[in-house]
RNA sequence: GCUCCGAUAGUGUAGCACGGCCAAUCAUGCAGGACUCUCACUCCUGCGACUGGGGUUCAAAUCCCCAUCGGAGCACCA
């Protein structure tokens, strides 16, 4: 039987990292095994829907690579993908199950339940819940008789359809990453499995469309992991064959305790989306990876290695080899502590490895941006000299601005350790020495002015650093007579006139 | 509170199913150094961990028990 895997996200919101990690994995089972991963949207739950959620995701996995096999807009052999399109088979399932005697109807209003449940909690039981203890002293097909429960139906009163657990068993759940993990019915209560509405619950709708879509695997988020033996349950109450499980540890938050929320993002000024999300209500934006300059290969590959580790050191994947070197036996079991600074690693590592074309193409929006015209020769030139020194490609504006302007002011600590009385007179001899030379090139500026260092018995630094300076403004940037180089003749000596006079004047 | 899950350096982790090769891996981070006009890059060196307590055993990070700490779940949400 050929394996077959999904992802089943519920288009509430923005799809958070950790959804991406487990569409991640689900894909590289599938892609490892030959099987198929199939994208099916939970929407069971009107009233939390979110307009442009369920595009969110679509684009978010595109943008990733992770490209499903069935879905909503690829179609497929299983569909519909959406689950809101699937509501008659629902239907015809829980009448399935109240047949067998595993589910039965509900008439208790939610003043009732918690009724019950206060009366519960002044007894001193600890789980106060709808479970074996109470259900045969509620509203229900249990106990009342199939005359007054067709009645009430067909009087159009309001009713949910509960599972009935069985009462003395022992639930095994087997989860490819945890083992066999095992729970007594007796802590189970009877979920709702069919809304009042009309709407299949979760865990119902999940389970009939996993055995419908033939899915063999279940790969998810470890916070379903209570919820599995309900699932078990209900697999075993259909008598369909139950699917593998392997359930994901969380992802947590970079410092303290808990897993990494929405908050954590907007505190610490990091993205924990994938992609830029602007809520349809507030109209805030929270910033993704993508809009703030992480590439797609680093985002994936860090995102791969956060709860899985390979069986070498390797670090660098391409999605082909996270393909071929992926399993789910080597997947963690504690949750896994999101690290901006390794993420900002894997960018740096994808970004030495780019394509200068690439980069030049993000520098020449930038470019744009300001309002500056250059040269493709030009801007290919900087981008070679500054791109051993970004993480982000969109740093290169930061670190090559000065290419393409004049700086406007110049670092005052640099001056006050670096710029001595006298200092101006040197660079404008320098200068003067430099207009003299037959070629106006880095290695003949660089002799040119080691020679008057030489001959003025001065120090290197004393001199370079306040070069620097003029030219740059600051105490950064690569090879400094590569710079003078690239800006030519006429650019240079007009920074050094000016710096020199806007510094001495001070 | 109850149920379930987890715990190796600042962080991510390897090692744990089959106990000795573990004076514990790799990377990141941090510190120092080399290079150098500077910031980076690169290279070198260093820092730093088996949550605690019992038990089994000749031998425990690894197996067992207890404790502690942390997490998740406990809806007509998914």
């Amino acid at each position: 039987m050929s394996v077959r895997v999904r992802f089943a996200p519920s288009p509430t919101g923005p799809l958070h990292i950790g959804g991406v990690r487990t569409a991640l994995y689900n894909y590289l089972f599938a892609r490892k095994s030959g099987g198929s991963f199939i994208l099916r949207i939970e929407d069971t739950d009107q009233s939390r829907y979110v307009k442009g959620a369920e595009q969110y995701i679509t684009e978010t996995l595109s943008w990733c690579g992770i490209s499903p096999d069935e879905s909503v807009g690829r179609g497929g052999d299983y569909g519909p993908y959406r689950q809101s399109e699937r509501k008659h088979i629902y239907r015809n399932h829980i009448t399935k199950l109240i047949g067998s005697g595993n589910a039965y109807y509900a008439f208790d209003t939610p003043a009732e339940i918690e009724e019950m449940r206060n009366r519960l909690i002044t007894k001193g039981v600890a789980t106060p819940q709808y479970d074996f203890h109470v259900r045969e002293n509620m509203k229900n097909s249990l106990t009342m008789s199939a005359k007054e429960v067709s009645q009430r139906i067909g009087a159009g009163e309001h009713y949910v359809i509960r599972m009935l657990i069985p009462e003395n068993e022992v639930v095994t759940v087997h989860d490819i990453i945890r083992g066999e993990v095992k729970v007594h019915t007796s802590h189970l209560d009877d979920k709702v499995l069919f809304k009042s509405d009309g709407m299949p619950t979760y865990h119902l709708a999940n389970i009939v469309d996993d055995h419908l879509m033939k899915i063999t695997h279940v790969i998810r988020g470890e916070e379903w992991l209570p919820s599995a033996p309900l699932h078990v349950l209900l697999y075993k109450a259909f008598g369909w064959d139950i699917p593998v499980f392997a359930h994901l540890p969380l992802i947590l938050k970079p410092e303290g305790n808990g897993k990494l929320s929405k908050r954590d993002g907007d505190r610490l000024g990091f993205p924990v989306f994938p992609l830029d999300w602007k809520d349809p209500a507030t109209g805030k934006v929270s910033a993704g990876f993508r809009e703030s300059g992480y590439c797609k290969e680093a985002f994936v590959n860090f995102l791969a290695l956060l709860g899985w580790h390979p069986e070498s050191e390797q670090e660098l994947f391409t999605m082909d080899e996270l393909i071929e070197a992926f399993s789910l036996d080597r997947v963690g079991k504690a949750g896994a502590r999101f690290d901006l600074e390794k993420a900002k690693w894997f960018n740096q590592q994808y970004l030495k490895s780019m394509p200068t074309e690439q980069l030049v193409e993000v520098f020449e929006e930038n470019l744009k941006e300001h309002n500056i015209p250059a040269e493709p020769e030009l801007i290919k030139r900087v981008v070679e000299l500054v791109r051993d020194r970004i993480v982000f490609a969109v740093d290169l504006w930061d670190h090559a601005h000065y290419f393409f302007q004049p700086p406007d002011d110049y670092d005052a600590k640099v001056i006050k350790k670096r710029w001595k009385p006298g200092t101006g007179d040197h660079l404008l001899l320098v200068k003067t020495a430099w207009e003299t030379l037959p070629q106006f090139s880095a290695s003949a500026l660089k002799q040119s002015t080691i020679d008057y260092i030489e001959k003025n018995m001065l120090h290197t630094g004393q001199v370079m650093n306040c070069l620097r300076l003029a030219v740059v403004g600051a105490a950064k940037g690569p090879d400094l007579f590569d710079i003078i180089e690239t800006l030519g003749k006429e650019e240079t000596i007009q920074r050094i006139k000016k710096a020199v006079l806007v510094i001495e004047e001070k």
